[in-house]
RNA sequence: GCCCAUAUAGCUCAGUCGGUAGAGCACUUCCUUGGUAAGGAAGAGGUCAUCGGUUCGAUUCCGAUUAUGGGCUCCA
């Protein structure tokens, strides 16, 4: 006689065990037609589910976020039933719920084909049009191998004996199509209404490169056409965005050919670069941290002690010269130490921090090349920490604040933070990463901040944090890092004579705020769209005449803002007001500048904002205060477009 | 590196069922001196990514290479 108390804290008794959907029913004939699922204390069930004993449960409809999940799911098995439908000896393996949509791989003798594609989705429409029942069958596990196998499914076959023998599995039948799954799913093909196949793509079996490439077909799915229509409206959007694209349009910067992964830097470009730059190298100074340079190319028996050389010289530029073999850097730290190592260092010197905007190269697999956020020579605004173990938590402590101004300085608040512990495959005694591990913990507690933990994540030679921030359309970028290490400093002799006069091996911080500047200013790019704040603008502001009767004031106003160290030029073509006002503003130009008669005699400027809004004229001295508050606050407080 | 797709003017793209190509914008010249998102006219501009094959003939068909794009793998 289940008693089932629903979230309203409300109880119904019955008489008989009752399904999820017989409870619906009881609540409202409105409700049983909107499930799609339960959950019954913590797990999600199918409506189907016999409800004998006293439960909470709260009925999942797609109002819910799992009852969205639930109708992807369900989504990708309807894919492969089209799949199996017009490709019958097409193999299934897996087909998971993912952000915004599923995907689901198969086998199959030949690549599918756009078109196969389109021919699949409309196959999917007529299925769910067609309003198959979905129905859940429990089968040992042997049976299962069996029946798969019997039905040419190999893959599902190995799938399902990876699973233990004792366990029942739970299958799924829609019509012809019956799929291994857990569930839950929605009670009928028919509650998948808004869905559309993306792409198609390669995917290696069991996520492994050593594998056979299997074919995946992404799709996304939502509640109703709206919501669907709303999610491709937000990918055109993002795709306006891209960085490649801006980058084009406002020529920030090329790639080309001859140099793969490598950046052209325009002038518009590198002026962003300039500011990010040198915002870095005043964070550095003022923090405590020294800035050096050292050598882009290092002898091949350093990258032998260091390690490089056996773990990533497939991933490593080399050249030679006079019978030696030596290898473009693709890290800084060994010169880091170089430079440490120069000097009998004492502890009284530790902290060290030795900072670099260090150009490294990578011989990145070509197939993960993209844009300027995945390149093969970057720099980084990279730094080193030498201190002992009891300055490791300090250190940290003060890296995290730090970082958190940095991003709040380029607007972006809300930063996500992950804490990487020890590989199964690592360098030191565990006693080591024990303290270490609790030291990165006890500074990322002591801010009070929401941390995720990722086990066994960490690098060979040290736990790590890493800091991702958030875009201004939700995407995450992973950019900050600090990293513990105590390898390398060994590897390459580092030393320091502590209190006691006995030689002690310093640790070593490996830290980056932005990452590679390449990235961050694609990610900058696609986080304004292109309005870049005025100080970080590549152009800040353009004189315009509107006819040349005033082309030497304008010029005259312009040089006086150049002088002040403002990016600015002007625009003195014969083209009409409106022309010129398109083609900045299309530039994406925080300010112009109008010159007139009117301004000419006056003295004054016409200012217009790229928003399009007219701030009226104003001597130049009002026009420099804006322009200085506007760069001054970042353009976080000033609030445009 | 693997799978699939793509590569035509500076840019965005059309096109050629095999007979060496076209638009818009940009560019140059001329006219226009115009007050807040495109004034007008004329002109110039392409070894159709590269290399090879088939063919009387290839930008078009086939193959390879390179790069780019979307994924997968990787990211010290």
């Amino acid at each position: 006689m289940p008693i089932v108390t629903l979230p309203d804290g409300s109880q119904r008794s019955f008489e008989h065990p009752v399904t999820v959907r017989d409870v619906a029913a009881n609540i409202g004939a409105g409700l049983a037609k909107a499930a799609l699922a339960g959950r019954v204390g913590g797990a999600l069930v199918d409506i189907s589910f016999l409800i004998d004993h006293d439960a909470q449960l709260a009925i999942v409809t797609e109002k819910s976020p799992e009852g969205l999940e639930v109708i992807r799911h369900s989504c990708a098995h309807l894919l492969a039933h089209a799949v199996k439908e017009l490709f019958p000896d097409a193999q299934v393996t897996i087909g998971p719920v993912i952000e915004d949509g599923f995907y689901y791989d198969f086998a199959y003798k030949r690549p599918f084909t756009p078109e196969d594609l389109q021919a699949i989705e409309t196959k999917m429409q007529a299925l769910a049009a067609e309003d198959l029942p979905v129905t859940r069958s429990v089968m040992p596990r042997d049976a299962a191998v069996d029946f798969f196998r019997a039905l040419g499914e190999e893959y599902k076959a190995k799938i399902i004996e990876a699973i233990p023998a004792h366990e029942d599995l739970s299958l799924y039948n829609q019509g012809d199509f019956t799929d291994l799954c857990r569930g839950p799913h929605v009670p009928s093909t028919g509650k998948i209404k808004a869905f559309k196949l993306m792409k198609v793509a390669g995917a290696y079996w069991r996520g492994d490169s050593k594998n056979e490439m299997l074919q995946r077909i992404y799709g996304t799915a939502w509640t109703d056409k709206k919501a669907l229509d709303a999610y491709l409206h937000r990918l055109e959007e993002a795709e306006k965005r891209d960085h490649r694209k801006i980058g084009k349009q406002q020529d920030l910067f090329h790639t080309q050919e001859d140099a793969p992964g490598m950046v052209f830097w325009h002038p518009n470009g590198w002026a962003i670069w300039q500011v990010v730059e040198q915002y870095m190298r005043r964070v550095f100074r003022d923090n405590g941290y020294q800035e050096i340079r050292t050598p882009q190319v290092l002898d091949r028996s350093l990258w032998e002690k260091s390690g490089h050389w056996e773990n990533y010289r497939e991933n490593m530029f080399t050249t030679a010269s006079e019978a030696r073999d030596f290898a473009v850097k693709p890290m800084n730290c060994p010169g880091h130490v170089q430079v440490f190592n120069q000097g009998l260092k004492s502890y009284r010197e530790l902290p060290l921090r030795l900072a670099e905007f260090g150009s490294c190269h990578r011989n990145e697999p070509s197939g993960s090349l993209h844009g300027i956020m995945r390149v093969r020579a970057f720099t980084q605004d990279d730094a080193h920490i030498f201190c002992t173990h009891a300055q490791i938590q300090g250190e940290v402590s003060a890296f995290i604040d730090l970082v958190h101004t940095v991003y709040a300085d380029f607007g972006f608040t809300e930063v996500l933070v992950k804490l990487s512990t020890r590989p199964e495959k690592r360098v030191g005694a565990d006693a080591l990463w024990d303290k270490a591990e609790h030291a990165l913990e006890q500074a990322l507690n002591s801010k009070g901040l929401q941390w995720d933990l990722q086990p066994g994540e960490g690098a060979f030679y040290g736990p790590k944090i890493e800091f991702s921030l958030k875009d201004s359309i939700g995407r995450v970028w992973q950019c900050g890092t600090i990293q513990l290490d105590f390898a390398l400093p060994e590897r390459l002799d580092a030393s320091y004579i502590g209190e006691d006069s006995a030689r002690q091996v310093p640790v070593m911080l490996h830290r980056a705020i932005l990452g590679s500047l390449e990235r961050f200013i694609g990610i900058l790019t696609e986080h304004h769209a292109g309005l870049f704040p005025a100080w970080l603008a590549p152009i800040q502001a353009v004189v315009l005449n509107i006819t040349d009767k005033q082309a030497d004031y304008a010029q005259e106003i312009t040089e006086s803002l150049k002088k002040l160290g403002f990016r600015v030029k002007s625009d003195l073509r014969n083209e009409k007001i409106g022309f010129k006002i398109r083609e900045h503003t299309l530039q994406r130009v925080p300010y112009l500048l109008v010159i007139g008669d009117r301004e000419m005699t006056d003295r004054t400027l016409a200012v217009r904002e790229r928003s399009g809004k007219d701030l009226g004229s104003m001597p130049l001295e009002a026009f420099l205060g804006r322009l200085n508050a506007a760069i001054a606050s970042h353009g976080l407080t000033v609030l445009e477009d």
